[in-house]
DNA sequence: TTCGTAACTGACGATGTCGTCATCAACGTG
DNA sequence: CACGTTGATGACGACATCGTCAGTTACGAA
């Protein structure tokens, strides 16, 4: 991988597979993944052979949409989260930024949802970092928990159930809902119900629109 | 509603019916939620024809065993938790069992995978009896909880995350594994962590191999 | 037994989707 | 400028699924 400037001819091939990727997402967002390939071309206005040129199957293509999302909301943790000492609050803070992102960039919420579980237990995506702030906290002797596999499946489907919840009743407010589970979890998994409360008030970054779209990581 | 003598006509249609959607939840169970139709009234040994005698689409047969399925699993909870004086057993006991049915029912429980986080918010199945439950121990004093339809979806999401891991885990102790997430919710509805833990240590009631079938509730 | 009805059945035409392929446009190279 | 290569494009044949329907079987009533 000589690290080639990446000259016309490819990223023109990048831009096309971006539209792909893109459309992908926007029809997952919105429950529609059985739609005909040449729907999707039409969505991303790119040509029917074109998809034939990028992916072999529509499953394919799906699966490359929901790793591009994951890539992109990570990212974003972990640049929010640097900086922070205690690792109870990387975890904390996290999960409220996650929780927040239900509402700021529903497409990519939706695209989390719909793969649900699968992402929880997958070994990319999110799972790597849950795990790795976990662990963290565990042996600073902030958190108290038995299994680290389970707890990250419990947190997972909590995630989802909360993004979930939030889709449906639109009226409720993301924020306070979204700390009031960070702060359950917290009392899970081994903080006082004061301190967990106190971890949830605590100001959080801005959640700046710079939506990152395909083409960043792939 | 005369409550006819059901007549040899009504039971054979009852019967395929229940074939249809027997076979319907063994398809779910297996993730090939996309078969043609042909290929479902084979599994049930029904004809082609018959399908639409019952149902209008795919879906709408769907639809009617996830239903079922919910039915005979919340039947089998309400059974093996009367008597209980507790609130906070009831809650865990259901729990329990729960997790347990992951293994000892996979079909079953594989549907209710398959559907997962759209349960947690129906009025009809599951959800309704767990915020019985729930309001009932928080009433007796014995939970702490903020927002029950929070809780809920958190309890949820656990508790698919739960079978989603024993599903793909097959080595790990299903009971254990039950047991320690039900403590760990417990810990968040705030008991204390011994009390806590005490109450996932109770015997459980045999879960019986007595799987109802369809026909009993439609 | 005979007849009417309700449910079952599988074959068939209509419809929709797939994936290929021949062609074309854009780009780089000598 | 001329040629080769890479990617884009959409039309087309192959194939699968759908839902209907005309005919059949099982049942119940007269």
């Amino acid at each position: 991988m000589p690290e080639h400037a990446p000259s016309r001819l490819e990223r023109r091939k990048a831009r096309t597979r971006a539209a792909l990727i893109r459309a992908a997402q926007a029809l997952i967002a919105e429950g529609k993944t059985a739609v005909p390939i040449l729907e999707i071309t039409q969505a991303a206005d790119v040509g029917m052979g074109s998809f034939y040129n990028h992916f072999e199957t529509k499953e394919q293509l799906y699966q490359a949409a929901v790793e591009d999302a994951l890539d992109t909301h990570g990212a974003l943790l972990d640049e929010l989260t640097t900086g922070l000492d205690d690792p109870a609050q990387v975890f904390a803070q996290s999960f409220r930024l996650t929780g927040r992102l239900h509402r700021r960039h529903p497409e990519l919420s939706k695209v989390l949802l719909h793969y649900g579980l699968e992402l929880a237990t997958s070994e990319s995506g999110l799972a790597p970092r849950a795990r790795r702030d976990i662990e963290a906290a565990v042996r600073a002797g902030r958190f108290t928990v038995g299994d680290t596999e389970l707890a990250m499946v419990t947190i997972a489907g909590a995630a989802l159930g909360l993004g979930h919840l939030l889709h449906h009743q639109p009226e409720r407010d993301d924020a306070a809902a979204t700390d009031r589970v960070t702060e359950d979890l917290l009392r899970m998994l081994g903080l006082t119900a004061a301190e967990a409360h106190e971890i949830c008030s605590r100001p959080l970054p801005a959640l700046d629109t710079t939506a990152t779209g395909p083409g960043t990581a792939a």
